[in-house]
RNA sequence: GGCGGCGUACCCAAGUGGCCAAGGGAGAGGUCUGCAAAACCUCCAUUCAGCGGUUCGAAUCCGCUCGCCGCCUCCA
């Protein structure tokens, strides 16, 4: 078994991964908060997700993968105040917070299926949505004050951080102390917290609040971090293994889900936390929610760019690095795209069925390497074109064994895109049309050929001449 | 103010102490072709922001300078 390594921020290097239990891995990755599109910068880290799945389980491993749905507002700021996100669309768009949130869970799935990103396997095909989990979420904020780490006050419960930092280590995943976070001391909400650092684990008292539950403290809502200590820990148990995110999540998010998490159960709460780098715009600016207008799916199909090709070109840079988002960087992702469907294309169902060729094993075994390798993608996207080349040059198609499994890392579904070719039946006119071609070339009839290739290509047909007659193809 | 990251050819981007600095896109030339298309071949950074230093040896380590960015408030 090859060894897969991964970057692991809790300790800043590059380590081997090996699961708490043989074969399994629980992960849990952080989901959206659905309140307003996901933009191609949140589509990358859910790409990369993905990717960390496939090549788990390339490497044998069955992944028990959680992902929430934040779908109940928390504050627009983390500290006593600030609106509710999903109330504050809500208000503008004039619907209810359900609707929102049930309007923009579904623009985020269809976009997720665009992209070939597999949906979380527990539960099988299910996103957790937040409001589904409310008692989880209140059974362990009672472990927590249980065992001494939260306290109520008015105006909600509170996480002792200053308690927790006695006895633990705050602040080892981001490597910075309370001080150093909270340096300039923006955050100077009067209120009932003991320390400005506490944060809110169960909101109280907010009756303008739209979505409230009731709970042993009082009818409210849940504060911002619990929901993801609560699922993971529901679905895949007290220890994880894995844990990603964005990198923007590091030093608050995360630092605050081990403070709740390992208070409560008193085991380590994720053993691997990866984070994931942004993708940011030409000026080198991140693409924010905050920034205003930022590019989403959408605006790729109208620019011609197959999600396909979002997808190769977000392989094109290593998740930990951050990648420059342009449209020419794109469109050459998607002409990366085009050639390798059209090598997909060109292999015959013969070929496809029987055994690879020697000489492949060794370029599959270096692909391998190099997504094994901290998910070095833009390595393993150099082999997979230099294969493909190989095979061309050779003249040997009888790779195909290896491109399914290389694909199933890829997320391309390029068997499907063979099987289309070899199996493409083509409408009574284009075949007559492709006919009177052939017939016109055999005759050297060439101002006939031409004009018939230029009404092919007017009709959406890729004209190609081989020594087996007139090829077409459906563009798109 | 505190913490952290980045600067590799026209563009995207690997490589973090040692064969010639991956790969792709764009560009130039060529093979093939009736012409195309597809594919293949060749060319395309003596150089890794700049300046010093460590070393037998550095894009890779250290220092300084310049430039860019992120986090510290919700954000993938």
């Amino acid at each position: 078994m090859r060894p897969f390594f991964i970057y692991n921020t809790l300790s800043r290097k590059v380590e081997e991964f090996i699961p708490l239990k043989p074969g399994v891995v629980t992960y849990y990755s952080c989901g959206p908060t659905v309140y307003l599109p996901q933009h191609l910068g949140n589509m990358r880290s859910y790409l990369f997700t993905d990717t960390l799945k496939r090549t788990l389980r390339l490497n044998g491993y069955e992944v028990r993968h959680v992902m929430n749905i934040t779908d109940v507002g928390h504050m627009t700021s983390d500290q006593d105040g600030g609106e509710d996100k999903i109330e504050k669309t809500a208000r503008a768009e004039g619907r209810s917070p359900k609707e929102v949130a049930d309007y923009y869970t579904g623009l985020f799935i269809r976009n997720i299926e665009l992209l070939r990103i597999e949906k979380p396997t527990v539960p099988p095909g299910q996103f957790c949505r937040a409001t589904e989990h409310v008692p989880d979420m209140i059974a362990l904020i009672g472990r927590i004050l249980d065992r001494g780490y939260a306290y109520v006050a008015p105006s909600g419960v509170y996480f002792d951080v200053e308690k927790w930092r006695g006895a633990n280590r705050m602040g080892r995943l981001s490597r910075q102390s309370l001080e150093e976070q909270f340096s300039e001391q923006r955050l100077e909400h009067a209120s009932d917290k003991r320390s400005k650092h506490d944060f809110a684990l169960w909101v109280l008292n907010q009756p303008h609040h739209l979505m409230q539950w009731d709970s042993p403290w009082g009818r409210g809502y849940p504060g911002w971090h619990i929901e993801c200590s609560a699922m993971s820990m529901k679905y895949l148990g007290e220890t994880l293994d894995i844990h990603s995110g964005g990198l923007d999540h590091v030093p608050i998010h995360h630092e605050n889900e081990i403070a709740q998490s390992e208070s409560a159960t008193g085991k380590p709460f994720v053993r691997y936390f990866v984070h994931n780098a942004f993708l940011v715009g030409m000026e080198g600016v991140k693409i924010s929610k905050s920034a205003g207008r930022f590019p989403v799916l959408a605006d790729l199909a109208a620019a011609g760019i197959d999600p396909m090709a979002f997808r190769l070109f977000c392989f094109g840079a290593k998740y930990r690095s951050e990648l420059a988002f342009s449209l020419d960087a794109v469109r050459a992702a998607q002409t990366n795209l085009d050639y390798i469907r059209e090598f997909a294309r060109g292999v015959p169902e013969s070929i496809a069925h029987s055994p690879d060729s020697d000489w492949v094993e060794s370029w599959f075994d270096r692909f391998h390497e190099a997504v094994n390798n901290d998910l070095n993608t833009p390595q393993a996207l150099a082999v997979v074109l230099d294969l493909i080349g190989e095979a061309y040059r050779r003249g040997d198609k009888r790779i195909w064994n290896a491109m399914r499994r290389i694909d199933t890392v890829l997320g391309l579904d390029l068997e499907s895109v063979r099987q289309q070719a070899a199996s493409a039946i083509l409408p009574p006119e284009i075949e007559s049309l492709r006919a009177q071609r052939d017939e016109a070339r055999k005759r050297k009839d060439f101002a006939r050929s031409d004009a018939l290739r230029s009404e092919l290509q007017s009709r959406g047909y890729e004209v190609r001449d081989t020594p087996q007659g007139t090829l077409l193809h459906r563009r798109g």
